[in-house]
DNA sequence: TGATATGTTATCTT
DNA sequence: CAAGATAACATATC
């Protein structure tokens, strides 16, 4: 699902595309996926594109921002103009594909000058806002970025991780702590650390602190650079409507019952905080 | 048919 | 009151 890698391929490629780019009309067709008065971005040229934790942020000349979270199934798919041809079309059709658009899942359309943005959400959790700043939509609330060497210490971790005794891959995926991590990769870097997802945050020792945080930051930089993951059903297309290659590169996740690529066991899936936790109890303690 | 998938938040419990 | 746990949200798939 829309991870840190995944939101932050779709802000790179819609900050190419979108660069100066004026909205002309904005479509909504489904009300619960879009909060404002489109009238307020309307004529607006876009600044530039920026990612915060999961949410992309269009910045307008006027100050004011599209805030977009695409939760579990959201798209942004843009098209240009001239594009007739639909490209990336998957060979079977699923409720993913975008071979046609707009579509059944199609819930706002945004038209630019050159082209449109279509934000598509089969389960409608995602939303686009109009605001101001990042505080409306819980910006300030967030802890510092999954990718960020600097904010995202080992200090900062060992004292995250010392407050608690839940399990560290709960903790790892709380937004207010560290920004950015989902399901997927908190069971792959929790695989790459050798940690066990239900080990007690605060038994973690020195030495596991830091390969954790070296595992989170190094996986999340691969799956940038393989534009994200677009697992067997999932939603995450790039902006293009093609799919990430990073499902190539996982471990554990989604791999209940399959060989470990590490031992001579099998991945076992265990529910914790109600998600579906992957691992090799071999390679990890 | 019902269990399952997921990110975030609202709501309940401890 | 805060921390922690869990339900809710929507819907297609197996």
């Amino acid at each position: 699902m829309p991870e840190l890698p995944e939101v932050e391929t779709i802000k790179r490629q819609l900050d190419v595309v979108l660069k100066g780019l004026r909205i002309e009309r904005v479509k909504v067709i489904n009300p619960k996926c879009f909060q404002g008065d489109q009238k307020q971005i309307e004529g607006q040229k876009v600044k530039k594109v920026s990612r915060r934790a999961k949410i992309t942020f269009i910045e307008l000349e006027n100050g004011l921002y599209l805030a977009i979270h695409l939760k579990l199934t959201g798209q942004l798919i843009f098209r240009k103009k001239e594009e007739k041809e639909q490209k990336f079309c998957d060979q079977k059709e699923g409720p993913f594909a975008v071979c046609e658009l707009p579509n059944k899942f199609t819930r706002v359309i945004i038209r630019f000058d050159k082209g449109n943005l279509f934000y598509n959400d089969l389960r409608m959790f995602g939303w686009i806002k109009i605001v101001k700043s990042l505080e409306e939509v819980g910006g300030e609330k967030l802890g510092p970025e999954a990718i960020d060497e600097k904010e995202f210490s080992f200090d900062y971790l060992k004292k995250v991780l010392a407050k608690t005794s839940r399990p560290v891959k709960i903790i790892i995926m709380d937004q207010q702590k560290i920004a950015g991590i989902g399901n997927i990769y908190a069971n792959e870097a929790l695989f790459k650390a050798g940690i066990l997802p239900s080990r007690s945050s605060s038994s973690l020792k020195g030495l596991e602190i830091k390969k954790l945080r070296e595992s989170i930051i190094s996986v999340l930089k691969e799956a940038i650079e393989k534009k994200g993951t677009s697992d067997k059903d999932e939603a995450f297309r790039q902006i293009t409507g093609e799919k990430g290659s990073f499902q190539n590169c996982l471990m554990v996740y989604g791999k209940a019952g399959e060989d470990c690529p590490g031992c001579k066991g099998k991945i076992k899936r265990i529910s914790l905080g109600g998600r579906g936790t992957f691992f090799c109890e071999e390679c990890q303690n």
